[in-house]
DNA sequence: TCGCCAATTGACAGCGCTGTCATTTCTGGC
DNA sequence: GCCAGAAATGACAGCGCTGTCAATTGGCGA
């Protein structure tokens, strides 16, 4: 029937406890038995059970992956750190698990605490703005579970991985300082999310450092929707000195931006450029396509799950790692007509 | 520590083994004693170890849902059932495991495979293509792993979950006749996709019932993605006499055509009306947004679960559940200048 | 060569549940 | 009021692995 850890013992001429060692990389094995043990397991093709480890030994190879259901960005930027965390958990053979969590509502925590009693989940990838529910943060060190999170809010403590959002936002806003532009608007996400505060940071920098002086009137609040950037553009369209180019803190928003343009019958990026953040697949099927940041969010998904990984093995390194942006010109940005 | 099936034992005064029976719904329990050990799991808050349960019975309460990782249909469409997936496992404490399978490349069987050892899957559900990988489906039936289908091409055996997709094109050229277009472009899916097939026979249904000659030129190959439709729309406009309307297989194709009638100076609906397939969320996020045949893709993933867990507890009633479709009339679509 | 300590290995129970089969408790029919 | 057979319950082993702690082995200085 099913290879058990004991066959792989009886062929090997050792105790099963020792190929249980082997298995989960204890130091104490001497190297030629290890290696005739793996051997075995290989030959044998043997896999050893989740369930079984997971109800004898403290650790279930399973994690899951936290996100919110009300106030997701974009379905597309989680599911490519979904891919990510997938890609990862396969290489450390870690199951995952995926949790919607709805903020609103629901009482998150108590989703925490089913997770943890029913399936001993052995750590979590966080995302935002989960990353920074310190209600979530302080059940999961309660219960003792590690997580990693993606581009949290506070960094000094999180383990995870971002991105240097403030400076790739103070980048895009120069490229259409660059190119001429003196009044530029800024869209912000919801209020609260680290992205939306570090892009507006980045746009504020990026005023300063060309002089332009910063006009309260030309940042708008959003909240990352399509819809939420309809609206913002219209405000911004509504004053009597229109800006020449807006800056959206993500491309759904920027989407939106181009949409309301459309609507008012503005030309981009002849009468108005356009630029986003995040460059989701949707940035390149707009017309004209998108200028953005890509954030390689697959990437992250992965790093992330692979610092989690460390941390549960006790080999963790590391604090925050930094993966870098790349700006995507493409041509929704133009000089100022 | 934690709450056990014995101590709900204890408590009650019968024996683990009933306990046990009303954990899993048997029916030779006596009324007066399902209440009772009832009341004491609710009242200790016991929760079953899926892992003993999983250990020490046949069944492991996980599900997987399966996706084609390389050819997928828009990852917003996965997302959305994967959504509907986890809210039907909630209902019902199963656990889904999610598992890309990269057709190309990669060997899906030997996933499968692993899948089933590693995890004792109790059940799968497939997505398009998926679903008509015959190699794949016997090999569920060789380990019998029982599956619902998520529009699967072949209707007969599967149970599962679709929809008219044939009636729904039908529908929206209907649509694109009533309004008075005689050339009628179609943009076709991934060949052998059971959603490329339907759609194309839908819209030749619909220009039968009009009267309307087909026409082969007015069909073009294209594959489901936004690039597929800009070329295959390039190549209508190229015609002697260009259609005045084109009917793409899905949403992001329709946003192709878009962006290539934008790209010849076309205005969209003046010059050419436009429809697509799904209503993704991108469909609104376009200008003008589109006119495109709303699938109720969440609902779809929670049915089809829902059939598989009839099928897993062998109350089976059901074959293939079909939903109804919507017309989403909206900006892209007018009468022909 | 002997003893001692560290390195390696093994014996055994038990994780929390369910399958199997035995046992008890009800039924209703006579 | 008694018995056959169905309904309801229980006893017990064991699923495949790991934690604990004991036993063995090997290396090295005295």
């Amino acid at each position: 029937m099913r290879v058990r850890l004991e066959d792989v013992a009886r062929a090997t001429g050792v105790s099963p406890k020792t190929v249980s060692r082997v298995l989960n990389e204890e130091p104490s094995v001497k190297d030629s038995t290890r290696k005739k043990v793996l051997a075995a397991m290989e030959q044998m093709n043997y896999r050893p059970s989740p369930a079984a480890r997971g109800l004898a030994g403290s650790r279930s190879f399973l994690i899951a992956m936290l996100y919110d259901n009300n106030e997701n960005p974009a379905s597309t930027y989680l599911a490519e750190i979904q891919d990510g965390v997938l890609d990862a958990c396969d290489a450390h053979r870690y199951s995952m698990m995926v949790s919607p969590l709805r903020l609103r509502g629901h009482d998150p925590i108590r989703r925490i605490d089913a997770l943890v009693a029913d399936h001993h989940i052995d750590g979590v990838i966080m995302t935002p703005p989960l990353t920074d529910h310190a209600p979530l943060l302080r059940r999961l060190q309660e219960h003792g579970v590690p997580y990693a999170c993606i581009s949290p809010l506070h960094r000094d403590e999180a383990i995870g991985v971002c991105m240097d959002e403030q400076q790739a936002a103070k980048a895009v806003v120069q490229h259409l300082v660059e190119l001429g532009h003196k009044r530029i608007g800024h869209i912000v996400g919801i209020a609260n999310h680290g992205a939306s505060r570090w892009r507006l940071q980045g746009y504020k920098d990026a005023l300063a450092a060309a002089g332009l002086a910063f006009d309260p009137k030309l940042v708008v609040q959003g909240e990352f929707t399509f819809g939420s950037g309809v609206m913002a553009a219209r405000g911004l369209f509504e004053l009597a000195k229109r800006p020449t180019a807006i800056f959206a803190a993500n491309d759904d928003m920027a989407a939106g931006v181009m949409w309301a343009a459309n609507e008012r019958g503005l030309k981009v990026p002849r009468d108005l450029s356009v630029c986003g953040f995040d460059d989701t697949p949707l940035a390149t099927q707009l017309w004209p396509p998108l200028t953005t940041v890509r954030q390689p969010s697959r990437e992250m998904g992965k790093l992330a799950t692979l610092q989690l990984m460390d941390k549960l093995r006790g080999r963790g390194t590391g604090l925050l790692l930094q993966v870098p942006y790349t700006l995507q010109l493409r041509e929704s940005t133009a000089k100022p007509a």
